[in-house]
DNA sequence: GCAAGGTC
């Protein structure tokens, strides 16, 4: 039995071709590439081709999915190495309970070709790709940042079919944050006074852009003078319990609940994991196995002290089946604590706060949806309809355990009867404003990326940090939340960003510091932490200037990625083959490249417009 | 000096 530990194999471009200036950048669409072991995996290569030679059948248990596919290639090429009639065979598992393994070692499989020469297209493309336009965007645009004294800061102008997007999505909410236009709304409120409880009733139409409508619909309503109930109703209402926990969940959760951003959240995680104390810490899987023994596991936590004493509610009869997602990636399952360890023992506050979101989120899974009694109140007033509402939590369940989610009972509602009619204490008219969405937060981000396919649990937070440290964007606390009924929309949005280029700012300007502290938010009106992303004038520059060229498929939209994902599934599915995808990706691609070399000065001139601040040439 | 994907 031994390890790898990823990929075994690195690409690169052969000789000439490794060196920027020892070719075109486009001639990276088709320049050999060499595989190799790379210094750091010599050690694990040579031990498996010496192992090889004392054995007659290799049994590959790398993940279950396309990387651990190809990855088991890359095993069994270097065993073949050293033993050319050892036989190969694959198990097939997605955790390493007993029974399950046993029963995976018992009725092994073959290697899964086709996973595998997706991932080997996946690869070659975004080597190519990659390469190509980093250089060619990089040696045609530092001509100009040096001319602007800014060579030294931007040394690199990097393209990636994952970070392109990602800027693309930040810089897209900027704009529409930019450009947002209120508009003005009217809506009519009620109120009444019953049994000294104010009952706010909302109207069912929400509000509408015409003043004069609302106008003359309100005075309908006060002509009317009475309004009259027509339904009272109580129904059971319950909050669900949280899903298994996934990697892009953490993130999110990190950034939310932890102020962690994704890849701080990402490393202690992993951290967690090599301990022993959590289980693997990137999966997509949101629903448990059916053979996983969860009452042991909780069994551990009973001696907790925090959340101890909810452990055993569980065993002594609370316990309830998780939900199931919709997600699973047949490698690994949910995130969950593996083993019991006392919080004080961990390495630091940061370690306990991911540790105990991860325990609290799975006995949280492990038991009840809260359960509550909403009331509704519905009257007729003139012609329009109006209903105020009132919750009661009446079990907290879960909600003991997991205080990340928050929900509590509102005023009770005073008693009414259909057909009781009653003249409104209050009634007016109330002019609000729509106000603009925020600038996009690390959840939003990695929601985003998510649902487009960019990147992989396991990579995400790599791209978010790329983008950074690319200086295409930075992040800031959010200083106040924008969320407000009716009047808000003042224009705190056309102040100061994009934050200007990469000038005079040293890395990683957020709230790092110590841990936990939240001072420099603090005292601002509604202000919750979270970070939020703004687009440096570079990489407004570079998706601007891009953009500005009008390809048919853009490259910082989330499409070309998504495409690339749909081939490498035709491939897993036998619908095409890795030489067709691979040479009908660089021929568009390398079609994008030459119609983007031809309007580089669209790029120069967005340049000059939003990092040098110039007006456009010509 | 490039990418994205594994993982310590």
């Amino acid at each position: 039995m031994t390890s790898v530990a990823g990929h075994l194999n690195s690409q690169d471009f052969e000789g000439a071709y490794k060196s920027w200036n020892g070719c075109s950048p486009d001639a990276l669409f088709e320049a050999p590439i060499t595989t190799y072991v790379e210094n750091d995996k010599k050690a694990i290569a040579t031990n498996i081709e010496t192992q090889a030679r004392y054995a007659s059948v290799l049994f590959i248990w790398t993940d279950c999915d396309r990387e651990g596919e190809h990855i088991g290639t890359e095993i069994r090429e270097t065993a073949l190495k050293g033993n050319r009639r050892l036989e190969v065979r694959r198990a097939r598992f997605s955790n390493i309970e007993r029974a399950h393994i046993l029963s995976a070692a018992q009725s092994p499989i073959h290697i899964d070709e086709n996973q595998a020469n997706a991932v080997a297209a996946r690869i070659e493309l975004d080597l190519r790709i990659g390469a190509s336009f980093t250089r060619m965007q990089t040696l045609t645009l530092r001509p100009l940042l040096e001319a602007h004294g800014m060579g030294e800061e931007v040394k690199v102008l990097s393209y990636g079919s994952c970070q392109f997007p990602t800027l693309g999505f930040v810089v897209e909410r900027y704009f529409r944050v930019k450009n947002f236009v209120p508009e003005a709304y009217w809506s009519i409120k009620v109120m009444h006074l019953k049994d000294d409880i104010r009952v706010n009733f909302t109207w069912s139409r929400g509000h509408l852009f015409d003043r004069l409508a609302v106008f003359i619909i309100f005075e309908r309503c006060l002509a009317a003078g009475l309004a009259r109930v027509t339904k009272v109703e109580t129904k059971p209402t319950s909050k669900w319990k949280p899903l298994p926990l996934t990697t892009v969940e953490l993130q999110k959760c990190g950034s939310r609940f932890l102020r962690m951003d994704s890849q701080r959240v990402m490393k202690i995680a992993e951290d967690l994991y090599t301990k022993g104390w959590i289980s693997y810490p990137r999966t997509e899987t949101d629903q448990f196995d059916e053979g996983i023994d969860l009452r042991s596991i909780v069994q551990k936590q009973v001696q907790g002290h925090a959340w101890g004493q909810f452990a055993q509610g569980l065993l002594d009869g609370g316990f309830n089946q998780p939900r199931a997602g919709r997600n699973n990636d047949k490698a690994h399952p949910p995130i969950h604590p593996v083993n019991f360890v006392d919080p004080p023992a961990l390495a630091n506050d940061e370690e306990r706060r991911v540790h105990e979101f991860i325990v609290r989120r799975f006995l949280a899974c492990c038991s009840q949806d809260a359960r509550g009694s909403k009331s509704t109140v519905s009257i007729a007033y003139g012609s329009e309809s109006f209903t105020a509402s009132g919750l009661q939590v009446l079990e907290r369940n879960y909600l003991d355990v997991y205080p990340y989610d928050k929900w509590t009972s509102t005023q009770q509602l005073p008693d009414f009867v259909v057909g009781e009619t009653f003249e409104p204490t209050e009634a007016f008219m109330r002019e609000g404003k729509t106000s603009p969405p925020g600038y996009l937060t690390e959840p939003d981000l990695i929601a985003l990326m998510d649902a487009n396919g960019i990147g992989t649990d396991a990579t995400m937070a790599e791209h978010i940090a790329k983008i950074k440290t690319r200086q295409y964007v930075s992040t800031r606390p959010r200083g106040r939340v924008v969320r407000a009924e009716g009047e808000d929309g003042d224009d705190v949005f056309d102040e100061e960003p994009p934050v200007r280029g990469a000038r005079g700012r040293g890395r990683g300007c957020g709230a790092r510091g110590r841990g936990g502290g939240d001072n420099n938010t603090r005292g601002n009106t509604g202000a919750d932490g979270v970070q939020e992303f703004i687009p440096t004038t570079l990489g407004v520059a570079l998706v601007q200037g891009y953009d500005g060229m009008g390809f048919d498929i853009s490259l910082t939209k989330p499409f070309l990625r998504k495409e690339m994902e749909l081939k490498m599934k035709a491939i897993c599915e036998n619908r095409t083959t890795r030489r067709e995808v691979v040479q009908q990706s660089l021929e568009m691609y390398r079609e994008v490249y030459v119609k983007a070399t031809r309007q580089m000065d669209v790029l120069r001139d967005s340049f000059r417009r939003y990092v040098f601040n110039e007006p456009p040439t010509g």
